[in-house]
DNA sequence: AATATTTGACCACG
DNA sequence: CGTGGTCAAATATT
């Protein structure tokens, strides 16, 4: 596919350059500033190059139990030491915040329409946004509903849900856009709303149905009916579009499945004292939703937590804080306009508790 | 056949 | 009225 080609293509070609020992950052006397921008786009290279090499072995370990949970693992840790380091290299930018200074690129400011301010949404839905190096795989599964060209941006925007929004009526939603710029690798803009409610709400229930065989739970894909879809009325006459299946990974099967991985992982997380967040990828792991391991001292209830001192955006505002599966993530900000502006300030993480 | 994506139209909100 | 978000028929892929 698409990935192994990448994946092809950045070790032999752009990778070769890229990494190597010496080659890759050789002209660092340049400054503070050019010499932390190398660091940072090297471990994003590096936390991409991760992310691929984790799909790849979970394909080619797929169903091999005890390997493919070790795997997972593993690569999970390899991809979490190159978010802390990111974070750490975000929060101690010499000049700045580290990948872009500023939000206008320098090149073409001739012609800079004043950007309309939009006024922030006005309903209580919680967002998050979040800049990531890439859009793949944030342990979800969603499906697209819809793409946008937005004003005065070069790429459409990405409306997704959670699969499950119709079996589950899952309110999760995000939508993704790449960001204007020259970002290597480009960042994507990713915003969320709603939080999952479909798996991530318990997800140490699911294998409950352990209990009575579970093959029940796993194979009837739970509808309801009560209240569905609006048909509304019959209105469009010709929508045009074109659209493929890519069977995308998970399937209500995978569960029972997957509560063995998740338990094996578990207990890898206890014995290394688990600190860490255990990061599930594109594989079937995603039909359990984000999986931590949890963080000793961070037992502190999960989402609705917005009492405390939490993140502040911009306007004072506390953002709500979700527990979201961060793996991917580069940075944080808060959002409160529709502008693609970010600051680097960073978010405080949470850990899910799964391990009881 | 089943299912996810594409894409123009529709619609609500500022 | 313009813009962003959503809908749903058409379409692509397996």
């Amino acid at each position: 596919m698409q990935a192994q080609s990448r994946l092809a293509a950045a070790a032999s070609g752009g990778g070769g350059s890229g990494i190597s020992g010496s080659g890759g950052i050789s002209r660092l006397s340049g400054g503070a500033g050019e010499e932390h921008e190398a660091v940072v786009r090297e471990l994003t290279r590096g936390h991409e190059l991760t992310a691929r090499l984790r799909a790849e072995a979970l394909r080619a370990l797929r169903g091999q139990g005890q390997a493919e949970a070790t795997a997972t693992f593993i690569l999970g840790e390899v991809s979490h030491a190159f978010t802390v380091c990111l974070s750490i290299m975000a929060s101690a930018s010499p000049s700045a915040s580290p990948p872009q200074p500023d939000e206008t690129p320098p090149a073409d400011s001739a012609v800079s329409p004043p950007p309309p301010p939009r006024a922030a949404r006005e309903d209580n839905v919680p967002r998050k946004r979040l800049l990531t190096a890439s859009p793949y795989d944030d342990g979800y599964q969603w499906r697209k509903y819809g793409q946008k060209k937005i004003n005065n941006t070069n790429f459409p925007r990405s409306y997704y849900r959670c699969s499950y929004h119709r079996e589950r009526r899952c309110p999760a939603q995000k939508h993704v856009q790449q960001r204007d710029g020259d970002d290597v690798p480009a960042l994507h803009v990713v915003v969320y709303t709603h939080e999952h409610t479909c798996l991530q709400g318990a997800p140490a229930e699911l294998p409950d149905a352990a209990t009575n065989g579970g093959a029940a739970a796993a194979a009837s894909p739970d509808y309801f009916p009560a209240g569905g879809e609006t048909p509304s009325s019959l209105r469009r006459l010709r929508g045009v579009g074109g659209g493929g299946l890519q069977p995308q990974f998970v399937d209500h099967r995978a569960a029972m499945e997957e509560r063995e991985r998740q338990v094996l992982v578990s207990s890898l997380a206890r014995v290394l004292q688990g600190r860490q967040c255990y990061d599930d990828d594109d594989t079937d792991v995603a039909s359990l939703g984000a999986v931590h391991a949890r963080a000793p001292a961070a037992a502190a209830p999960v989402a609705a937590s917005s009492s405390s001192s939490g993140p502040v955006d911009a306007a004072g505002e506390e953002l709500d804080v979700m527990d979201y599966d961060m793996t991917d993530t580069l940075f944080w900000g808060p959002f409160g306009t529709d502008s693609n502006s970010y600051d680097g300030n960073l978010t405080s993480t949470r850990c899910f508790d799964l391990i009881n």
